[in-house]
DNA sequence: GCACTCCTGACCAAGAAGGTCAGGAAAGTC
DNA sequence: GACTTTCCTGACCTTCTTGGTCAGGAGTGC
């Protein structure tokens, strides 16, 4: 029921990146890990992970460097945190849906299933675009 | 951004005691962790620990037992998580609005925040007699 | 050929997850 | 008072995750 540090530096790297997006130039991972105040070598990782996901693009060598593969506005902040934590408010490492409950806890189930719901509520709302922007969708603002 | 197998344990349990609240007799671990097949001694372990944080109260010895140191439905699943858990929503450890964001990620802390209060809307409103007689509210339906 | 930057895997220390084990301490029963 | 029952507590254990670091390899551009 945390955020990790991983998913933390994931989402701001990218906003980084959504934010240098009107550039045509790559961005250095050097250049994102001083914006952010990240791991340089951690961030490496964490941006192959990003990557393998189709979230982002990378190319090396002088003059290159990290950019969204999507325009900022179609990449989801829940995209970003499943690439890097894995499925979202699973329990016991398994959906909700697959787990039997039993006796008095039948309807827990509903409710694990209700958590996710509301998580993805806001994670799948917001994008890039309106992270940097800061303006958020109506429903999360409450 | 998971369920623990031992929030989930503890959910269960307090729902099997929840349910025999109405019996005036204490029950015991065993038939506890019979009834939602949940290993006994680490469910005792899980049970100490709401009892410190005052959900549960325990009697020891022949006719000894568990049970609920509230009503049913002055008791929400979301204190339950936080006793086996900690606090619901933290990022790298600590509360979202302790953390200060740079750059172009500056507006992530509202997204964590509006994270935590929709964990929590649903979490805070769910409580032990609407899990046992699966009325949940309605809040919680979509 | 060289510098630059990403790519990848190995490694590592500390902590959490998910338990098990062994014994002690209260409460009730005979 | 002895005995049983049940909770209470701490120590321990194995495996995985977290949050990194290190060293080198492989493209890319000049």
């Amino acid at each position: 029921m945390r955020v990790s540090a991983k998913a933390d530096y994931a989402v701001r790297a990218a906003a980084e990146l959504a934010a240098a997006q009107k550039e045509e130039a790559p961005v250095k991972g050097e250049r994102l890990a001083e914006a952010q105040d990240i791991p340089l070598q951690f961030l490496e990782h964490i941006l192959l992970e990003l990557k393998h996901h189709g979230i982002v693009r990378a190319r090396r060598g002088a003059k290159g460097g990290y950019w969204l593969a999507r325009p900022a506005d179609e990449v989801t902040v829940a995209e970003i945190v499943r690439a890097v934590e894995g499925p979202i408010a699973h329990v016991q490492s398994t959906p909700p849906e697959d787990i039997e409950y039993r006796g008095n806890a039948a309807h827990l189930q509903e409710v694990w299933i209700a958590v996710r719901a509301s998580l993805r509520s806001v994670l799948e709302e917001v994008t890039l675009a309106d992270l940097v922007s800061g303006e958020l969708p109506t429903a999360v603002g409450e």
